[in-house]
DNA sequence: AGTTAATATAAGGGTATCCTAACTATTGGA
DNA sequence: TCCAATAGTTAGGATACCCTTATATTAACT
């Protein structure tokens, strides 16, 4: 019998979302993170100041919130278990996405390590989830990749998907419907006025995707000089 | 993103525990309880009253608590949860008993119905967890099985382990390193003056069991009528 | 029947996490 | 430069659990 208490559950959520917001080393807005959790910020505040009391982050007041060395350390944990088991979910018990992101946001707090590297070399040791987002390993921290939000492409530029970002689950039953997955060559066709819904050709078939959806696309840019 | 609430947990140890205390639908004494999750039995004790105003379970005075229906549908669901979590870190992980037993513990938190299924599924349907505890069905209620402690019996009665009453992690590993696994046949040759240690034949091997340690072993009874 | 041991309840606290409402401090643009 | 919008803090509460230290109740044995 384990103990009662939680403590790690709530801690390990401000962590994950502010790894999440932060994906360039950008100072993460209190804001951003009370939004995200759905929680005042008040709350949110009064947890930063505990997460910086505990040496997970450092607050610039009025600017935001950068996680330490040990936040981030921890903050990929919590992302590796996700995916990890979010490639479990997809690949052994074959759940459609959604289930798989909501599942594994409950599957992410169970943390011992001795679990989550039998799980990562019972799946052969995966690179990266099914939505494309890297796997941290299990020391050492990620390094980041060069991508760019579809939504910030203009018309005419292309690239493939490398990732979705998953902030929830409801988008990427969404994204899945309309073949947008990690590999997917993409190509905007047209942006409608006021940077509405883009039209996109995804791997050869017409999408209509809104700016906020293409916001969650992540893209790796290819270069066609040499079409021009 | 999930809420950060955590009700349940602590609801689902004590109806978890309450259900292995009673295995034979007995009253089970809040002090038992307060015990087994090392809490005290002031917060037992409130805790029972929470529970039975959810219509969980039902607290007569200084006699003991009996879970509902409902009750008892949700603890059948956390052990059903634990133990196919214990088959799949058994044998898809190959984790040893000890971790495997911990794991569980926290994995039979995450309790969303089509996770469970199709894990049952992925194993394919086990009837019992590596230490023999039944697995309990995805809707109706476990049917019990006649078993004694081997503690209860004689010298000279013979019988089947069917399985270990799994109540803590460490108690598991023992046993393991010992061959006392569901399944074995087990006779007790000698009991300690005082109710002491067992002297036992475990599948043709000598053994020596404290008798707190042979509680939780539980056998069918095997009549030797026809040695005799 | 009377006392003791087990059980229950009451009283007073503690922590973690959340809330709203009201107030203050800073930033950044007009 | 000044002010509105943004960000942060203070104050006062709520809930779910947990604790210890009394004090009542009941059960059960002598």
């Amino acid at each position: 019998m384990t103990e009662l208490h939680k403590f790690a559950e709530s801690e390990e959520m401000y962590l994950k979302t502010i790894a999440e917001i932060s994906r360039h080393g950008n100072l993460v807005p209190v804001t951003n993170i009370a939004e995200r959790l759905s929680i005042s910020t008040v709350s949110a505040s009064e947890m930063v100041h505990r997460l910086q009391d505990r040496g997970l982050l450092e607050h610039t007041p009025y600017k935001g919130v950068r996680l330490t060395t040990e936040g981030r350390k921890r903050a990929e944990g919590i992302l590796r278990r996700h995916r990890l088991w979010e490639c479990f979910l997809t690949e052994h018990l074959g759940l459609p996405w959604k289930q798989v992101h909501d599942f594994a946001c409950q599957l992410e707090h169970v943390s011992e390590d001795a679990l989550t590297d039998a799980l990562d070399k019972h799946l052969g040791f995966p690179s990266f989830c099914p939505h494309g987002n890297p796997i941290p390993p299990a020391q050492g921290v990620l390094e980041g990749r060069e991508t760019t939000p579809l939504s910030d492409l203009d018309v005419g530029q292309e690239g493939v998907v490398l990732c979705i970002r998953e902030e929830d689950g409801e988008i990427l039953d969404y994204l899945d419907a309309r073949a947008v997955r990690p590999g997917s060559r993409v190509r905007i066709e047209e942006i409608a006025p006021y940077d509405g819904p883009r039209s996109v050709l995804m791997d050869g078939e017409k999408q209509v995707l809104g700016r906020e959806v293409a916001e969650h696309i992540l893209i790796e840019l290819v270069h066609d000089n040499e079409t021009e």
